[in-house]
DNA sequence: GTTTGACCAAAATTGTCATTCTGGTCAAAG
DNA sequence: CTTTGACCAGAATGACAATTTTGGTCAAAC
């Protein structure tokens, strides 16, 4: 019930996921790395992909208001450029969420064909875009160019960042901080336009992350599938 | 020793290689969807994996030989960003090419582990970060940002674009054409300089091609493992 | 000189069974 | 009321043999 218990069964969880991978960390692996017994972990949750799936929401929230923070703190954060590159940035910056495209395989071996093997990101994408016609409303981003093809090129630019490191090793990368500012630089001089109300920006990302959070959830827990118990 | 009927062997062992995969993919079936007996195929090749090897480099030679004709053909064949499209288009339309990126493993099993165990890319990137400062010196590419950067900026936004499929089945993916046309306008935007020598930028392109696939070729032979006939 | 396909040794696959491991439970301890 | 860890059934793993497949060869046909 602790939640500083709690807390601790999260972080040995993601870091023996990220070490070892999903198949090669059992749940006693896990107690011990938290100092808990195996009984008190199936006190939280019931069962390991459970646990999995709550370290997941456990840091996509985290990423989350560390997004919305960032963007507080940031006297330009109202751009469409900052804001994709703080949630870049961010991403980058979280191994477990990082992992979901780089190393799902290694790292959650089959937790998400067996959770939600349906799950589709239609409905995110379709609200990505939803967001851009917004933002193009507002005169943040070009008005001349499609948004559909605009989030495509968001979307491969930000898998591509996130996945090179199978290509190009990242000890051989350039440091991301150079990384995103020219990022930022060419994001800035191909789709932001002229003037355009920050302000509004700003609070327009507000009303979007909340939506955009619930659109992911709620398209999981419609794709979700229930924990079969079959004894016969 | 008949050239049609080389081409005949390579075409079948695309096909089935893209369709089937490697492991899943036997000298016999080449050879009847070739259209020829097993023992012709090692007639031109010594073995399996050579033959896959030879289909490569035939691919290879094709995209560098069609690349250069686009540009050759495109009246504004010398800018930076004409040549970075044309490289990335060709390579879309080319599947096999594709799936070194997409689809490694299934397609290819293990012959790059098996031949060539240790290739780097390093050498090549090398390569394109001096073309890039050429490029720059002859004032197509904005000199104010760092070559090597830029080159890692193109490799991943190339990398996220041929293997988005990934994450966005392609029926639900924009076509090409639109895509690329905003990679076009994007990257003018971002890094092409105003003004520039075009046609010096042509010229170092074939000086470059031919560099680029020297070093590929030499980098893979030097990392080239003999195959071991062992027979005790 | 070419081309073929039957042939072979080596490798991969399949099936089986014994053993170990691991997610999850619950009676007992605190 | 909390927490634990010994315990259990089912799943995963490994070892082994029988069977099939497959890369590669070469004597024979053309």
């Amino acid at each position: 019930m602790s939640d500083e218990r709690r807390v601790r069964i999260l972080n040995a969880t993601r870091e023996l996921l990220l070490h070892y991978g999903y198949d090669k960390t059992t749940v006693s692996d896990i107690a011990q790395a938290a100092g808990v017994s195996k009984g008190a972990i199936y006190l939280h949750y019931p069962s390991k992909d459970a646990l999995v799936e709550a370290l997941l929401w456990h840091d996509a929230d985290r990423a989350q208001q560390e997004i919305a923070r960032r963007l507080q703190a940031d006297p330009n954060g109202g751009s469409f450029t900052s804001l994709y590159v703080h949630g870049l940035r961010v991403a980058m910056e979280m191994p477990l969420l990082r992992a979901i495209y780089g190393n799902r395989q290694r790292v959650f071996g089959d937790v998400f064909k067996r959770l939600a093997p349906n799950f589709s990101n239609q409905a995110i994408r379709a609200a990505v875009i939803e967001f851009i016609r917004k933002y193009q409303a507002l005169g943040l981003i070009r008005a001349d160019i499609d948004a559909k093809v605009v989030a495509y090129m968001l979307a491969y630019m930000r898998y591509g960042l996130l996945t090179i490191e199978d290509v190009i090793p990242s000890d051989e990368a350039p440091p991301l901080d150079a990384v995103l500012d020219l990022l930022v630089d060419v994001l800035d001089r191909g789709f932001a336009a002229a003037g355009g109300d920050t302000a509004a920006g700003r609070s327009a990302y507000i009303a979007y992350a909340e939506n955009a959070i619930n659109t992911v959830r709620s398209q999981w827990e419609s794709t979700k599938v229930e924990e079969e118990e079959d004894h016969e």
